[in-house]
DNA sequence: TTAGAATATTGATTTATATCAATGTCCTTT
DNA sequence: AAAGGACATTGATATAAATCAATATTCTAA
């Protein structure tokens, strides 16, 4: 009782905290989809899991994974790059806290580097070691394949945002996007933007320039509202979502 | 021995007739990863696998899979479609013989219907069953695991693409991307072209007008030639891959 | 074999966004 | 607190692809 740091008292390493923000699950804890998947990394079997850590912009290295693995994003963003051989940038997929990826070793069959947009630490397995507990844990064998198309379903709305909507929608479609994987609750209007304009351009196949003035006339209209860089506030949900689901309001230069 | 009717030699229904056209996969008939996915659903394990014929602009049906369901390709063309509020239609994901699409029920989490672009037959089988298989099935697990990483880097390209590849570029990938998945040799140059320009538009993010004036273009500098409508042969691999891979011809209005 | 419809091509014009350029704001570091 | 650099915004202009419109080709069915 003496002394001035006082003990820690760490949550149960089985059972560590999270509570789902969604009523729909009809799972708690560790059977919960939505189970941040860090978490499930944290048992015994997966003792030879890798934690790392990037600054933004860093790449993780081919050394890290010379054999497939799935990382776990435990905080930060991590996308998928690829460039064109003039230097064009694009982010083909984006992973935030709590999900994960599935990468090929880095020097084959892989469609871009694995990078860190933001301060970032990730949970690397091995995907054979991976593979060899999901055939034993029949709650993470559920969790892991209905993640999986989920995040195939997730690729796919993306390519509908990039092969056919304007500009505003796409970015519509993303504020939701963000909200969604980054469980924000409904009822929190305001939120962070975790990555800067010219990532979200180049995942969304815009220039950084269209980026700021899509915002821009989002607010203009009511729809948003921004604070600062980083933050931004949806006004209005409704007409968003409209938006996002293709009410085509294009840029317009007169005026 | 008498009658006219020969007694059928069926080929052994556990081996069916596959050859893999590539050099490096290293395994052989059911252990290839090439093997075409509607053979290994031929196993009394899925004996409940239903077999559906759609013509051309047909839509699988929601009651055709009320439960998640796995499709495998037998011939012809699969799409997955979306439609925005105002009727622009995307092709958000093909699939061909040989290959398969996870699909959950058709009424929920689904960013758009089944269409086939041609008459087309696809193998169905509800996930839950298909998953049972695989647990028993260490080589079908492989393959399954190894294709479903290939699918979303396949995925993955196509984002690049749409994200950030002219219309010439975005082309080019397509012929690379139909030959390789509709498994035409190296040596073949002529192949077809399975599905309408209007199909290619919508899956690329472009207007039919502008493919027909890719095609032209690419033909014009002896990239392609273009056979009736329907066939296409590669003329110049090693300059198309260059265009593919982003040296950035863009159409051009004058001349 | 021909008629008609569907699909594809070609042409003219418009326009949304890229591009180029300058300015402004924020954030870090000293 | 000020300086410097990175990031973001704003403005002016050019242009590639969309759009609109017409024609041509292919396919289907009578």
């Amino acid at each position: 009782m003496s002394g001035t740091t006082p003990p820690k008292i760490a949550s149960s390493p089985d059972q560590p905290s999270f509570e789902c923000v969604h009523e729909t699950c009809g799972f708690k804890g560790e059977e919960c989809i939505c189970r941040p998947m860090h978490l499930h990394f944290d048992r015994a079997e997966l003792r030879t899991a890798r934690t790392i850590e990037l600054n933004e912009g860093d790449q993780l290295a081919p050394e890290d994974f010379p054999e497939p693995v799935v990382f776990a994003v435990l905080t930060g963003v991590i996308a998928v790059e690829s460039h064109l051989s003039d230097g064009r940038r694009s982010l083909l997929t984006l992973r935030f806290p709590g999900e994960y990826l599935d990468m090929n070793r880095a020097d084959r069959h892989a469609s871009g580097e694995v990078v860190a947009l933001a301060p970032t630490s990730v949970k690397l397995v091995p995907r054979n070691v991976f593979e060899e507990l999901l055939l034993r844990d029949g709650n993470l064998r559920r969790i892991y394949w209905r993640r999986a198309t989920d995040i195939m379903h997730q690729q796919f709305d993306h390519s509908s945002d990039l092969g056919k909507k304007t500009p505003t929608e796409r970015m519509a479609s993303f504020i939701f996007e963000l909200r969604n994987r980054m469980n924000i609750p409904r009822f929190v209007e305001e939120f962070t933007l975790p990555i800067s304009r010219q990532s979200i351009a180049d995942y969304l196949g815009l220039r950084a320039e269209t980026v700021s003035r899509v915002l821009k006339s989002l607010e203009k209209e009511g729809a948003v509202k921004l604070i600062g860089k980083h933050k931004i506030e949806v006004l209005d949900f409704k007409g968003l979502r409209k938006i996002a689901n293709g009410a085509r309001p294009r840029l317009s230069n007169h005026r």
